[in-house]
Parts: C-alpha cells; structure tokens; sequence
DNA sequence: CGTACTATTGATAGATATCAACGCTGGTGG
DNA sequence: CCACCAGCGTTGATATCTATCAATAGTACG
C-alpha cells in the first residue's frame, strides 16, 4: 500500500523507484499528536519539516483584537514549510484539529528529497498549490456570503480529500467545531450554526462524528460557485458520481 | 544607481558582485504598460517571469458570480511567477493601476539566475513572503473591521515601500481608486468612500494624486493591529520616523 | 447523575450593502 | 474659450446580513 504522501506526489508528475523509496523512508518515522494542541507556534523558528499523515490540522493566526483566524487547513499528505528554507521566523502558528500522526522530516532528509529533479518539482507545486488555496480563500471572504462560503470550503476539502484518496462515499474526516469553522469563514458561531442548518436544510450535506458528507455536490458547486481549477489537480479528478452517495434521507 | 531588485534582494542576504551584474541584466529590457490593462490574464500559460519595476499592479481574481477580488498588490521590486515553473495555467490575472514598467525574464534566464546560491535564495524568501501577505490579508478580512482593514492596507504598503525605499516623507504611490479598494479589502465602493473620510478625519491619512500620505503611522498602526513581523523584513525596518511626516493640516 | 462542552434558539444591535441622486473634475469638441 | 460629457467621489435613505447576548437543549464522560 502506497502512502498518501506518494498518492499526492505522483499527481505532479511520475516518481522512480528510488523517489519511492525515498518517499516510504520520510514516513517511516512518525508521531502521533493529539487533538488540538500545536505542532509548531507562532514566532518559533522551525527546524524541520513536517508532513500531515493522518488526521486534520490547520495554520492559524491570532490577531492583536485576540480574535483567531484559520488561514489553511491542513490534511494527510499535506507539507508544512518545506520550501521555508527553515530560516525564518513562524508568522503563524499550526495546530491539529484530530488526532494526527506527523512525521519530522530533519534537514538533511529534506535536502535530500530536493535531489531527487521529480521530488523537488513536486514539492514546488505543491507549494503553489497552497498559495493558491490561500489565494481563492481570500476572494471567498471578500465576495461570497456566509452560505457561499461554507459550501465553498466543503467542496474544497472533499477535493483535497478525493485527490488523495480519502473520500468514502461522499465523507471525509471534518472534525471542525462550529466555532472553529467560524474562525475559518471568518464568521460567528452563531451564524455557522444556522447556515449549517440550512445547508443541511436543503439536502446536500450532513456532518456527523467528525465527518463530513456531501449529499449533492452538482448542487453545493453551483451554490458556493467552487471550480477546482486553482487546487491544480488537472482534468482527471472530479470523478465522483454523485449517484453514489447515500440516499438522502428526511433529517 | 542601483535597480530596486537589488534592493529588495539585499535585505534577504549579501549579494556578490557577479549577483549584482546578474540582476542588472535583468532589469536592462523592460517595456511600459498603461495602467488599467492586464499582464497576465487568469487561465493563459505563462511563458516567463515578470517583474515591476515602476508602477503598481495588482493580483485579482474574478468569481462566478460576476464580483472581482484583489488578492495582492504588486509594487516595484515585486515578482510575478518566478517559481511557478512556468508550467501551470494562471489561477488568476495580473495587471496595472497605474502605468508600469515591466521586464518580461525568459526562461533560461530564470534558470541562470536560480544558478546563483544567493539569488535563489532569496527568490525563496521572496515567495514565502508573498505567501505570508496572502495569509494575512485573510485574516484582516475575516476578523477585522473595514476601518481596520483599510488602515492595515495602508501600513502595509507603506512598509513595503519603505523596503524598496519608495516613501517619500510619508508618501508612496497609491493609484486605486475607491472601487478598487473596495474590491481590496472585500467592501462596497460607498462604503470605502465612509471609511476613508474618517480616517481623514482623524488626520492619519491623506490621499491625493495617486498618492497616498501617512499622517501617523503610530496611531494607525495601532487602530489597525498591524505588526510587520509577516513582512520578514527584519527589525532594522520600520526606522520611519513620524515627526518626519508633513504637518498635519485641517482638511 | 452531575459536569462541561458544544449546538441550538430567539431577540436585538450593528455593520455594511444597495439604491439613487448629486457634485466635481478633467477632457473634448464646437 | 466655453459647454458638454464621462468617470469618479460623495451623500442620504433604506435594506440585509451578520454579530452579539442570553438562554436552553444536547451530549459525552467520569
């Protein structure tokens, strides 16, 4: 069985056998963090990479009003300031939001990775990928509403979670609370709790036991306006067939 | 005179000369583009680098539903896609607010200046910087207010053309119109206009000509939560000093 | 069976959008 | 040289959306 971090790379181009290996040592050597608690804090200077194996994370920052913002949300295969040249100062902070199992990649192993032309070619999309992500979150906060929004991030996430695949039938692992959906949406709990309901409401999702299901994805896409082309995953993803998902049924 | 790349580079780390004859040649064709017209627009392949020398540009998306979102500022010294392996298609457009000066960089000198230990490093950094203005402009429109959010905007700028030493006794050059801010910062024109008054009103700001004057830096910062920290300039900037700036006038 | 979160609800307040004029200014053609 | 035009900025009135506040209801867990 291949790991998600191969499944992910592989996206951007063909690997040998010896990125493979290379790919199989990286992971070799994990831990598990619990729910909630930091990986890396604001204003450390990392010292390593890490990689998301299993399990969800995000980046966070904490504003002078004391207020929280996630800025990235974080699932397996997912790299955590690789390129960052381990030079500088964290801007952010990132934390697990489940229990997840990370892996520490030291220097050396990163540099390494770098050697190999296909490794670092993927690494580098994968990094333009994030900005890009980073990118449509900003256009979401500016020009869609609350229900736009939400639907937006959940398209996204099923994405993300089909290009590696981890979709079971229309679900993915979504062990957000509401408030902290609100710090994602940049929006009150409040108000996430209601346009939940509404989107429940109208059939196209379900969140139970920190898992997501998308009911009607054609529908949610069109609602929140999501098109997948800045995750950059290419034309062959996008082959869910909503015909499987589970029947919906009367809340 | 040394070219404001150079400028900008240096802060990353020392140049050598070869660096520095290396980066001249990069500067040494550049075209003029009038403002309001795209660089780049959303879905094309680019062919090669970009950098502003003169003027002010912008990223910008536009939505399905019609809205358009700026998602960063460009000003002189600002890369357009040096990383981007120039191989996958432009999630979003690029273009001009005021007249700019422009050098398209072809591939292969790309990959020459990547030669350099240096130069390469600090096209690193300058990515994880524009990433990190990516991640805290979304923080500023989740979770602060439109007043807030216009003030970071400003002091944002203005440090980032401290850094290319663009400010002139508390002026830099600031092109957008109302709309355009509004697109900015997630708001509606009128609105912006509201906010903009106030901040006038409380003599922080004035804006004139396509330029704008920070009156008090420190009380605007303050009123907008800004730490620079997510510039990674280092603490030798910031050495404005506020009773430099003009006298304040009555409107 | 309490305890402590988390989700839900209702009522109200506040911020921002929208709509529709109106004013200004700079450019253009007569 | 002046009247007109177009684009941007400004204003006021009103509509929406979303936040806030304060309870209440669920739920997991010891």
């Amino acid at each position: 069985v291949k790991n998600v971090l191969i499944r992910k790379l592989k996206r951007f181009g063909p690997l040998d056998e010896r990125d493979e290996i290379l790919l199989t040592e990286v992971v070799s050597d994990s831990r598990s963090i619990a729910a909630r608690e930091d990986i890396i804090h604001e204003g450390e200077r990392p010292e390593k990479g890490h990689l998301i194996v299993s399990g969800f994370g995000c980046r966070y920052k904490v504003l002078p009003n004391g207020t929280r913002q996630v800025v990235g949300c974080l699932i397996p295969g997912d790299f955590i300031h690789l390129q960052r040249s381990l030079l500088n100062e964290m801007d952010h902070s990132i934390g697990t939001l489940s229990p997840c199992i990370v892996v520490d990649i030291p220097r050396d192993l990163v540099l390494r990775l770098h050697e190999s032309t296909a490794i670092a070619h993927a690494f580098r999309m994968v990094a333009l990928v994030d900005e890009s992500i980073t990118r449509e979150w900003l256009a979401s906060m500016g020009r869609r509403d609350a229900l736009a929004r939400l639907g937006h991030l959940l398209c996204e996430l099923f994405t993300r979670y089909q290009a590696v695949d981890l979709v079971d039938r229309g679900s993915f692992e979504f062990p957000m609370r509401q408030t902290e959906i609100a710090e994602t949406l940049g929006l009150s709990n409040v108000h996430v709790n209601r346009v939940l309901q509404e989107l429940r409401g109208l059939q196209l999702i379900q969140l139970k036991l920190g898992k997501a299901t998308i009911l009607d994805l054609a529908q949610l896409k069109v609602l929140s306006g999501f098109n997948p082309n800045y995750l950059h995953l290419g034309p062959e993803t996008q082959r869910w067939d909503p015909e499987l998902a589970p029947a919906t049924r009367s809340r």
